[in-house]
DNA sequence: CTGTTAGCGCGTTCAG
DNA sequence: CTGAACGCGCTAACAG
């Protein structure tokens, strides 16, 4: 059914070499024998070389791989993995590579599915220590966002102990009682509540080192992490935050993993929730949009634009731009560890002390 | 450097083929044979067969192609796009297939990229007529999501026209001055407004259609569809739209072409409009969150999760199911036109007549 | 500028 | 259950 190269050259009266070269480096052929070629391609419904047999012969798949971590169906509704995805596109289009989502499904096929994708390199999504995915990546250039560190692999990440340790300081300051709104600990993904649990239990690297970061901040202002509530979460999911967040709903100061699940919080009610609204002090030029009754400090991470309408402070990182930096290591085939820039961007949500509360009780 | 199945099964003292099957098909192999084969293959870093030279023998490539519409990043940026391909993700994942973007710029080259990906059949989501994407994905299984339909390739979508039509008698009753706040026309995306266009003039199915939609709702509505004005605008977005919607001001009624774009309108300010508050008058448990100063009619399209809390009035697609029948249908090699299921969404924002404001003149 | 010679690494024959 | 040939469709390297 297909047609191939030697039939087109057969047809033509050339060598197959000629079909190859009229196709793939035209300068490198007559232009009379250019177009005999593609003429009788065309004829022939021939559409040019087979990328399958390309790829075999120069040993370059074409793509480089993208693993976004358990189940794709997740990852397209993580809003900043989704940003990070489109910085590793941006690089793509410019490479001219293609872009293959390997599939995972936190089973034990993963590791396999990894290990037989046809791409020249592979780009990772943060995931904790032991996931098995990260044995198989070494046969290719391979670049882990968010760690854990792999040997042989690159690395792109911003310092999260130092961004939680600054808004930690921001949002639990005065704190009497404050609390951790944290991303699973390690792939079982059990939710729970702990008091001031070791970071070096979370096999999550962004949860250990975010963790140790909010401890560090604790420790400095004085308190004392063993007293801490950590709200764990199964995922970084604003409906299950929603429906555990009464679990420190006494909490006097929260900081959450991410922006979503800190807008999940009950504080944020449109205009229904007593006290006066937040307003934005930060130096974006969004309104504020949603209010916040300012009855204890909140913080979120990523500083998503809805954190911006919100107020909330926030730890502001450019997922794209690390997307980016990921894909031109793989594409480069040097990879290394990178640093991200982030910043603490300070809004209404960690303003002012908790006791201006305007009315009621 | 790559150790290749001959070595090993040198090493082994066996012939290739043993290598092969105790990797690909376990069961054809004595249990002894094949520890010794993945013992000495674990010795040598032999890993598992390469992915292109058995894709080329197969004659599969282990991974579907997908076309998102000019340059990826703005399809991560389209919260439908996104969801179409989590659905696409999921069909892979059951499949065992890879899941390949093919990036597309809008430039002259993007017919070669997609005609040499190595992948087993497309997914192209919704273009142009004139797309020269489409003259090549005839080579493999393809269907287009959303259209246009292209002869041999299958074809997922919902009734555009109705859907609009549906639409368009919630939005348009009653109006005295409509208006349609839409995606763009052609590949050339240039924006303007312009009265009642021939709907034949857009190349973009899903544009045409409802238009057309739009159109028949006028009419049976006793209006002139000829002096009905459509925004036209480069993409679906909403700072575009929030930009060009001075243009429509003194429309009475808006049925804008995508939620995000209605919901960019001046009319949903938080609380600082005039007017009293929209509720919900759809049957969704989301409370009202966002409110509409109703001084006039607008529609959305999608359903999302913020015209749910806004209360706009919306057509309720499910994207992820389309993406699904998309994959479904080439993963099987079985294309056809597979019509999708929509509903009308009525809530506030086309619940009252236009003078019910309360307050101001 | 064009043709010839060799495979890329594997899986599908078909014997044994 | 295992082995030996053969070729998938193409291109690198050289020759002419």
């Amino acid at each position: 059914m297909a047609v191939t190269m030697a039939e087109v050259a057969a047809r033509a009266g050339v060598s197959v070499m000629t079909v190859s070269y009229a196709f793939s480096r035209p300068e490198r052929v007559s232009a009379t024998t250019r177009d005999l070629v593609h003429r009788t391609a065309q004829e022939m419904g021939y559409t040019g070389p087979d990328p399958g047999a390309r790829a075999l012969r120069t040993r370059r798949a074409g793509a480089i791989g993208v693993v976004l971590g358990e189940h794709l169906t997740y990852a397209f509704e993580d809003p900043q993995a989704t940003r990070f995805l489109a910085g590793v596109a941006a690089v793509c289009v410019e490479a001219g590579l293609g872009l293959t989502l390997i599939p995972v499904t936190g089973g034990p096929g993963d590791a396999d599915r990894v290990r037989e994708a046809a791409v020249d390199g592979y780009v990772v999504w943060t995931t904790a220590d032991d996931d098995p995915v990260l044995e198989v990546i070494g046969r290719r250039p391979a670049v882990v966002a968010g760690g854990p560190a792999v040997p042989g692999a690159g690395l792109v990440t911003i310092d999260d102990r130092a961004a939680a340790r600054a808004v930690g300081l921001a949002v639990f300051r005065g704190a009497r009682s404050p609390a951790v709104l944290s991303f699973p600990m390690g792939r079982d993904r059990i939710p729970r509540l702990v008091s001031g649990p070791d970071p070096e239990s979370a096999l999550f690297p962004v949860t250990r080192l975010r963790l140790a970061g909010y401890r560090d901040a604790i420790t400095e202002l004085g308190g004392d992490w063993a007293t801490v509530r950590v709200l764990v979460l199964a995922r970084n999911d604003a409906a299950e935050a929603r429906a555990a967040a009464s679990a420190i709903e006494d909490a006097d100061a929260v900081a959450a993993m991410s922006d979503q699940i800190a807008l999940a919080l009950p504080d944020w009610q449109d205009g229904r929730a007593a006290g006066r609204r937040a307003t934005d002090a930060g130096n974006t030029s969004e309104p504020t949009g949603a209010s916040h009754a300012v009855s204890r400090r909140i913080s979120g991470w990523d500083d998503t634009a809805a954190a911006a309408v919100a107020g909330l402070t926030t730890v502001s990182q450019s997922l794209r731009d690390q997307g980016k930096a990921c894909a031109r290591q793989v594409v480069s085939g040097v990879v290394g560890v990178e640093q991200a820039r982030w910043r603490l961007v300070e809004r209404a949500s960690t303003a002012g002390p908790a006791d201006e509360v305007s009315a009621d009780g």
